[in-house]
DNA sequence: CACGAATCGATCATATACAATCAGATGCGA
DNA sequence: TCGCATCTGATTGTATATGATCGATTCGTG
């Protein structure tokens, strides 16, 4: 991984999360500590990042609104090779001229490179997702009103009286920011109320989340594995981490990344 | 492989990931090390890439993600100056800090150019103003729910229920298909809803209509000239059809064209 | 205040990327 | 076909980045 592309992610997280410690880029950026170091220091001597001991913090306070890229580009983005074999996957549920909810993400944006040939109704939350499926794909899309945060990309609505409450989707798409077995666990508020909502107009959930999702925890949680139908995630889980979810009764779909590069480097 | 070859397929790359490094290039180039950094360095004199140590970055800022099928652009469309000068000139109205409401059409878009650096609340049906919107400038974006309908490229809710009704413009920017003694005429059903939607929001109406339109009639009146406070058109009209609104108490303001080109060439 | 643990900065050996150079390959016009 | 110009790939020495190590510092805890 190239130095440039080390800054771009820390930098990314640091907006998302407003405080990293070098043990998650640790594993995140497959880096050195020395290295990672450095890089928050240089980050930290631009003025981008503020270092504190222990890792990085945002220099913006968080409730101020900036600019932030939308993930139109995968590559700026973590786990890229196994969100694209999960969202291959993914597609594969889907039946042609059903009516699905994608929730917004950066899994689920890997999602709308296979929806191109499909003739469905969407419903999402994602401005960049209903961008690039309006762009590349022919499939009808409606989006909920509301306000477009930034930080999230996301349209949520602060009022009650939503277009999406006239939606009902056969499938949800959604990712998750942890899940085990609490359930679907998120990190920023804003996102469990747009979720909490699309989780009421569909019956079947479908949880695409990468293996390290399933390390992963925090405080809130939106909703119980009794909720969830389906997980799809990448062959990087370890059997005994999908046991949970098999007994809740949910169908678990392993994606292979190496099987996925080779359909990749065919296309 | 030619070097043209190779040169747009660095571009499309750097394109597409934003980052490559000189290591992805030599697998999918099939070229040598040297070769590669040769086109990096030949692209980044001509200001096409950025050199960054390890590969190539793409020039555009990373906080500035280009927009992705952008459903229309103003290069394609018809009157450019005359609505650019228009555009210019009506986003003097606008006060610091208000809410406004930005109906979709090719003269509203090139509103946007002219908002980057406002603190303001906007609603807007149209897709690709809200897309620029979120690129170019800071301001607070809310989108009504509904479905995007392709052809018009504003989003439109067959519902009653719409977070549009919870919004509340101090001025309204619209185009128009006609504007005449009737009031604002369209040809299109689609855009009488929506924009009869809009009207419902504030008090205050703009009428952004280039000097082609006062010559325009059509069969659908979407409200007259009682409902008008401005009316922001090119000095291509000619007095005496301005002549009409002023009698209705109308605000008319004429945006000269070559005026505004001036001005451009300045920026 | 004292202790251990975590974090840090400095240092150094190693790995990697770089520009410069040159010889061979390739393309092009005479 | 020859000769020239250009492009390409290999090589080399240099600059830079990286990761491991280690002592110093800071932090949390008792």
């Amino acid at each position: 991984m190239l130095e440039r592309e080390r800054h771009s992610l820390i930098l990314k997280l640091v907006e998302e999360r407003s405080i990293v410690s070098v043990g998650d880029l640790l594993d995140l950026l497959g880096a050195s500590e020395a290295t990672i170091r450095r890089d928050i220091n240089t980050l930290a001597e631009r003025g981008e990042v503020k270092r504190i001991r222990g890792g990085a913090e945002a220099v913006r306070p968080r409730h101020q609104p900036h600019l932030v890229g939308m993930p139109f580009s995968l590559s700026q983005d973590i786990s890229v090779p196994q969100k694209r074999a999960i969202a291959r996957v993914a597609a594969e549920l889907i039946t042609p001229g059903e009516s699905i909810i994608i929730n917004g993400g950066t899994t689920t944006f890997a999602l709308v490179e296979f929806l191109a040939d499909h003739d469905l109704d969407i419903l999402t939350n994602s401005f960049p997702i209903a961008a690039k499926l309006l762009a590349t794909s022919r499939n009808r899309i409606t989006l909920p009103g509301g306000t477009i945060f930034r930080e999230q990309n996301i349209v949520l609505s602060p009022f009650d009286n939503d277009t999406i409450d006239n939606f009902w989707g056969n499938k949800l798409f959604t990712g998750c920011y942890g899940l085990n077995r609490f359930g679907i666990m998120e990190a920023d508020p804003l996102i469990v109320q747009a979720q909490t909502k699309l989780l009421k107009r569909t019956e079947d959930v479908i949880v695409m989340a990468d293996s390290s999702k399933l390390r992963q925890k925090s405080a809130m949680i939106v909703t119980g594995l009794e909720r969830i139908s389906t997980i799809v995630t990448d062959d990087g889980a370890k059997p005994e981490e999908l046991e949970v979810f098999k007994a809740a009764g949910i169908k678990v779909i392993v994606a292979s990344v190496s099987q996925d590069d080779e359909l990749q480097k065919l296309a």
